[in-house]
DNA sequence: TCTGGGGTCCTAGGACCC
DNA sequence: TCTGGGGTCCTAGGACCC
């Protein structure tokens, strides 16, 4: 067996520890530029704002209701994550699936004890940091998901359903709608509504060879063998593996027309992406740079291209990437356009010492390494400042780069930066 | 006016190899 | 009329996840 506990709304629980007096009122959590609405507190959900909606269309149900709006703070995030995985880790071992869930082995947890270990994960991790979460378990990843789902939906259950019976899973198969199935997104629920697919038991009473032809291939015959009960995809606790991309990408907070300023734009995000290439030890051979406008203007002319550059030489060297990136950046600016987003891609990886070099080579590798070592571990010590960007960087990333974006809501970095630490007045 | 960002996996088809 | 068999690698596109 093996459970699935993922976090309530975790970026608004997320703000609610700190500021306690939000408990039961409104509240929702904005992307990146504060665009669009990527967390809601029930409270929201039940005022119909809905996930991803953009903030400007939510705008009158927000001030009419008096909805609490954050910007997003993926530091806090990240920091309160790292700490509900440690308690998980005290109960089984753990995959971490994402920011807010994980999977966690309950293998040695005799049949009888489950629900009960099920409870304790919650009071612990409700005790220790404040944050509500939902437990799913089922011998199969799939059905663990689905359990969450059915726990969260339905406040009798506490928290916690038990999917651990032929019968218990074979009652939840008739009460799940295929588009709450985890592998089923919009494209498939529709395509199974066509062929008067709707519940998780319709699906399993068609053959493998049917879902094999509508649902994806092997992926889809693996899903309808896990609704079944029998494991395809085990519980996996490596090390995440390295990452196969590497990607940086932002819109702007305004209208960007000039070479000189998608330059800065394109060097900051070059940095922040080799950055990362490093914290994995690897480097990259690839290097992907794209330019659009805004995708929503129905007025403006639209512009939106991409060139790939390959390095003769895999490189993790902010100062080199930025120049390969510049060029593939040069390729495709068209004067004339109001540029809104910029991104770049990383690619192709090898890890850092297996790097083929060239005869022809006359880059001072051990130099360019020792840079870097000394660059990531300033900005590590020195911390970002209040935009998130590094006290080190380049030149050509700019210095006041006005496109960078808008952060208007953002709550402090109560755990992550000392002059953020929550202060209490007594 | 205002619309996020960062990933993964699979398949089909073409080019190529022996 | 009949035209092998087995494989790899790459890319584009499509789906999905959070």
């Amino acid at each position: 067996m093996l459970a699935l506990i993922d976090c309530n709304n975790f970026f608004v629980s997320c703000e609610r520890i700190f500021e306690p007096g939000l408990k039961h009122k409104p509240v929702v959590v904005l992307s990146n530029n504060d665009g669009c609405i990527i967390s809601r507190s029930q409270e929201a959900k039940d005022l119909g704002i809905k996930m991803g909606e953009p903030l400007f269309k939510a705008r009158p149900v927000i001030e009419q209701a008096g909805v609490r709006v954050f910007s997003s703070n993926f530091m806090l995030y990240g920091d309160m994550s790292r700490r509900v995985m440690q308690i998980l880790k005290t109960f089984g071992a753990v995959e971490v699936y994402s920011i807010d869930e994980a999977f966690v082995d309950l293998t040695h947890v005799p049949a009888a004890d489950l629900e009960k270990c099920a409870a304790t994960i919650r009071e612990t991790i409700s005790q220790h940091l404040d944050l509500p979460v939902c437990v799913g378990i089922a011998p199969t990843k799939t059905l663990a998901k689905a359990a969450n789902h059915l726990a969260k939906k339905n406040p009798v259950y506490n928290g916690v359903m038990l999917l651990d019976t032929p019968a218990k899973q074979a009652v939840a198969r008739r009460h799940l709608a295929v588009e709450n199935i985890w592998g089923v997104g919009r494209r498939y629920a529709a395509k199974l509504h066509q062929h008067q697919v709707y519940t998780v038991a319709d699906l399993v009473d068609r053959s493998p060879g049917w879902v094999y032809k509508h649902l994806g291939g092997v992926v889809g015959v693996r899903l309808r063998q896990e609704l079944l009960g029998q494991p395809c995809q085990e519980l996996d606790f490596k090390e995440a593996p390295a990452r196969k991309n590497i990607s940086c990408t932002r819109s702007f907070s305004q209208y960007i027309t000039t070479l000189r300023e998608l330059q800065e734009a394109v060097a900051t995000y070059t940095s922040r992406a080799a950055e990362k290439l490093r914290q994995q030890r690897s480097a990259a051979k690839g290097i992907t740079v794209f330019i659009r406008t805004n995708k929503f203007s129905v007025q403006a002319p639209q512009y939106h291209q991409s060139a790939t550059v390959t390095l003769p030489i895999a490189s993790a060297d902010s100062g080199e990437l930025i120049r390969y990136a510049l060029q593939a950046l040069q390729q495709i600016y068209q004067q004339g356009y109001f540029y809104k987003k910029a991104g770049v891609i990383l690619s192709e990886f090898m890890p850092e010492h297996q790097v083929q070099t060239n005869l022809f080579d006359t880059t001072d590798r051990d130099k360019s390494q020792k840079l870097m070592q000394a660059l990531d571990k300033i900005n590590a010590k020195m911390g970002t400042n209040e935009w998130a960007v590094n006290v080190v960087g380049y030149a050509t990333a700019g210095l006041k780069k006005d496109w960078k974006m808008t952060v208007s809501h953002r709550s402090d970095r109560y755990t992550t930066h000392w002059p953020e630490i929550l202060k209490v007045n007594i």
